[in-house]
DNA sequence: TTAGATGCAAATAGTTTGCATTTGT
DNA sequence: ACAAATGCAAACTATTTGCATCTAA
């Protein structure tokens, strides 16, 4: 794979010392191309578009490696017990879930810098990043009257 | 179900409007006996102890419902992609996690409160929880030279 | 009384594994 | 060159479903 074409994510796969196989690159092109929250099976869908000759298993290494990294972290939305995966550019994410629903919104503010650093300090823990789920009714789902899915 | 010995979520469960039946009691119940991180095998098993009657089946569909009604929130731990569920005492619930050693660390401080406001008012949602995952590696594992599993 | 919830067991879908082979560095 | 990573396909596990029955309110 050639240095001057990939992503930074892809150059950081590589400088923490893992091959950047073309199954690699398939998954991340996959996720970043994506608007933020992938099952694997979505994944998988796209991975094979993107290059038919990766296998599933590639793919769930890949994502498994990716959490390990924090350029990835997986996330149950509703509806399923399946997670989606989303991207951490800055090492973050935060998005809000309605419950009803289903409807993700992402959120984009962050108040958990200073809170990461006293934590990092308090437990000697050394944080990569975060997620931050906020859930409830979205605003269709709150003026909704009974219990019917929309 | 008798109302004078049930705890505040199972009274809470009936007021929502659904029958506190004795599969939902167990599933409560060893919730609120475990230490707050339990996958959908472990909370089986012991349910299964608390009341040999109540079928895999309602354990899942148990675990559903609390999710819509946040008592509870599946989260990624490590190692495994299948969730742990951990119960949502005042809708939240904070850990860090060792991406590393798959440790797990509660972390008490919630500097949420504004944000959520702030968010509720901009996108007109109603926020019923919310779960913050940190992650990184823990004191030990930061410790550590290079990549052995501890 | 009766809608809602259940247990069962079968079906499904998602994930992991072992291994011979390939590939990035 | 060679350790690391892969694809394959089989094995496995977790989750969901349909349905007759039961039960909390």
């Amino acid at each position: 794979m050639n240095a001057t074409t990939v992503s930074p994510r892809a150059r950081r796969l590589r400088e923490s010392g893992y091959k950047l196989t073309s199954a690699r690159l398939a998954v991340l092109t996959a996720l970043e191309a994506s608007d933020g929250h992938l099952t694997s099976t979505e994944l998988i869908e796209r991975v094979l578009a993107l290059d038919p000759a990766v296998g599933r298993a590639s793919v769930f290494r890949a994502l498994e490696l990716f959490t390990r990294l924090s350029l990835v972290r997986p996330t149950y939305l509703s509806g399923s017990v399946t997670p989606a995966y989303v991207l951490l550019p800055g090492g973050h994410h935060h998005h809000f879930v309605c419950l009803r629903c289903g409807r993700v919104i992402e959120v984009e503010d962050c108040s958990l810098l200073d809170t990461t650093r006293e934590m990092e300090q308090r437990l000697g823990v050394h944080v990569t990043g975060h997620l931050v789920e906020f859930f409830g009714l979205c605003a269709n789902c709150a003026a909704l009257p009974a219990e019917e899915d929309s």
